[in-house]
DNA sequence: GATGAATGAGCGTTCATTCAT
DNA sequence: CATGAATGAACGCTCATTCAT
């Protein structure tokens, strides 16, 4: 009964990232709630059994697709030194946007989760406190600096454009707002409404 | 005996009102997916079948509680006639955070219900619709007063900024993220972003 | 708590009659088991607990429909004298197939509800016996006068027969095998086989 | 877990003959309406979830019962060459007798549920059609060897006859009517019947 | 380790009947 | 007597998890 454990053999690897590859699928395409054990292993042409082989639960499995997904919404992540801050605010939230869109379905399964599971509720809210860290650090840099007002708040100010970006990108990619055509449009406004909020000059 | 029918007598619109309180409270303490029909019918202190003479299901229940929440929240709006645009903004951000903070608990559980429930996806669509619109008439008027920069996208940005502000509050009232002794700092930068993000003086 | 009770004031007399037309209609459109008290009160426009001042339960007010569809059955039957038995029995056939057809609906329910009701099983069993009993004995005076063969257990005949034309009659108007182009036929054909199997000289 | 799924283990193909043994006893001894999943499964000696693993629902079951049954009332049937009409119809009537009494308890269950359940009457009509259309044949054929009067009906006859046939045992063997002492003169009646019906020789 | 059957608590919903007004 | 709300036992079905092979 020792599920859960990293399973030794080539075979037992194999098995348990068919599991992975399925699970992220069947979640996409049905919701956390909606979905069952035995969507996973069907869609993994596994064992049902063989699921509480390598996963304790539902939950279990879940928590290794997200923990990915998380992995992927960073991993790109990289500085780009030397630019206008204008310039580093428009290619991270490009960078980020790009995450998203590759990630969208996945996200609103995270999202959907974390409403209800305290163990996600926490998980999300460590990845953003890093990321209102990150941001909050770069903020007192460009005060520091004379390039933005030191009347704002660093931390909250942080926490706001990020809750601006994240939520706008859910709403409009994930609760079905989307309209294609206007996308750009969006996702330019965000990126204007971050400069000016933070009174950066416009990189030329 | 066909449920969802309005009560006909005095003795049933008390009953149903019981319901509706009872689950409000069940609801803001459990969520809407741990709350079963037999917790709400035990707290109004009614017969389980009783349940079913006012509401076909828990989404039934559940569409009410939400039909009075936004009406409360919409209900409290007033203008603020002959002010500055930057006050103005201060002003319905105020009442707002106060009728969040009024409804905060089930505010999240409506927010969890559109994750996986399509009438309610649709019926959060329709009131964001509304308010979006308003605020992008507002800040094309002021485009027009010459207030506000022209090169603003009215509906993206209203979109964007309305985003900003409810999903902050949503994570610091309802995902715990809340620390009482800051709230005003949050609340203070989220005015003070949405004046700058839209280039408006500041009021004095 | 008298319900059952005949009622005595001019206005029972109608809500109650007005419940028994109901019932009839309903139990015809939904068949037995399907029906509702709720449905019953709701047609006859009469408050949902009305219904128990008049009939202490379904099966009641459905054993008075029945009662009232057996006192139609047999009302019209009446005698021709002075015939040939093989015009008796295509007048007597005839006058049955068209009580048939007057409730057929209804004699699908009572059908129904023959196969797990005990009262109705009786019930079905009485009207049975009675009709089965005043044809054993026709046959028996034909006997006697020479006209059907004496080797014929009249008690048998009489049920077999019966058992015929109820059935194909029940087949054909009930269970949706009709095909109203051929009705003519299966009537002729019962008609002929009754008198054949009685070896009775068809009338000229 | 996907009820209806045929087993694919020696134990599960087990576990499914139980259910199937259990539902057909159950069934006989207390109806369709009256028998609830639970009996079915306890009678099985199984858990109750386990009748969800192999059947959808008690209808689902039902049919299976009812499949088998009309194969084994059908199986039975063998020609019996070279005989007298008279002759075979009473050999063919006598192993309906005997196939009938076999499973006259089910075959009674089988008739109620024909009464409220469309997919019941399909089947029910279908095996009626197979066994008319056969029956309309050797009339027909009889017709052309002039031993049955050209003026019958062949469809029609056919189907007035098994009505008799059938209906007098549904009554005499499931409805409590039966009266065993006299089980052989109704027999013998309805062979005679059938045989002067039609006009055949009586077989010496 | 793989397989798939077995388990049963748990929940939503129904509806005949009773009761309060 | 009329009215319609109140009651709650009963049942069908689900599905995460455990177990036997």
């Amino acid at each position: 009964m020792d599920s859960g454990d990293t399973p030794l053999t080539e075979r037992g690897i194999r098995t348990r990232e068919k599991l992975i590859a399925a699970a992220r699928e069947v979640f996409e395409e049905r919701g956390f709630i909606d979905t069952r054990v035995s969507h996973i292993a069907r869609h993994a042409a596994v064992a049902y059994g063989s699921f509480y082989t390598y996963f304790p639960s539902k939950e279990a499995i879940f928590l290794e697709v997200a923990d990915r997904l998380f992995a992927d919404m960073t991993a790109h992540r990289f500085p780009s030194p030397g630019r206008e801050p204008a310039d580093r605010i428009r290619r991270a939230n490009r960078e980020y946007y790009e995450g998203y869109l590759r990630n969208a379905k996945i996200m609103a399964i995270i999202e959907q989760v974390a409403t209800f599971n305290e163990e996600f509720k926490e998980l999300r809210r460590k990845h953003r406190a890093t990321a209102v860290a990150r941001s909050a650090r770069a903020i007192e840099r460009w005060q520091g600096e004379g390039l933005v007002d030191a009347a704002l708040d660093p931390e909250m100010t942080a926490r706001a454009l990020a809750a601006m970006v994240d939520h706008s990108l859910y709403l409009w990619f994930v609760q079905g707002e989307e309209d294609s055509d206007a996308t750009g449009r969006l996702l330019d406004t965000l990126d204007a409404l971050n400069i000016r909020a933070l009174g950066l000059p416009p990189a030329p």
